[in-house]
DNA sequence: ATGGTGACGCACT
DNA sequence: AAGTGCGCCACCA
């Protein structure tokens, strides 16, 4: 201890960049990482502003296993790119913009008593 | 300090 | 099954 609690953005951050490839977590999941649950909604606007860092941000998805700033106002140009680094990493997203074995490839696992 | 916004989440109709 | 409304929390003016 000693250092000051780190800012929720870097806590997300650091959320986001724990998520390993070939793998998918949610907003409402990275907020709870971050330490602050509930704040899914943050997540998202600090992740829409590090768009053009080295977070992968198209790891996180909504809830629903939904891409969500794919189909946003100005996440269109990012959409392709992420839409790319998703294919790399092997995940596949439905027609309907839903990833698939969405719950398989959730992270962290539900399975974690 | 107050008000308004936003890559969300969930319940309800 | 699909669409709508309200609530949650952090950040900016």
């Amino acid at each position: 201890l000693g250092a000051s609690p780190p800012p929720f953005a870097v806590a997300v951050l650091r959320a986001v960049r724990d998520i390993p490839r070939g793998r998918v977590s949610t907003y409402g999941d990275v907020a709870l990482a971050a330490g602050r649950p509930g704040a899914a909604r943050t997540v998202g606007g600090l992740l829409s502003a590090a768009t053009r860092r080295d977070v992968p941000y198209h790891r996180v998805v909504g809830a629903d296993g939904r891409v969500g700033g794919a189909g946003g106002p100005a996440g269109m140009s990012d959409a392709g790119v992420a839409e790319r680094a998703r294919r790399t990493e092997g995940v596949a997203v439905g027609r309907d913009g839903r990833i698939s074995a969405f719950a398989e490839r959730r992270w962290p696992p539900p399975t974690s008593s």
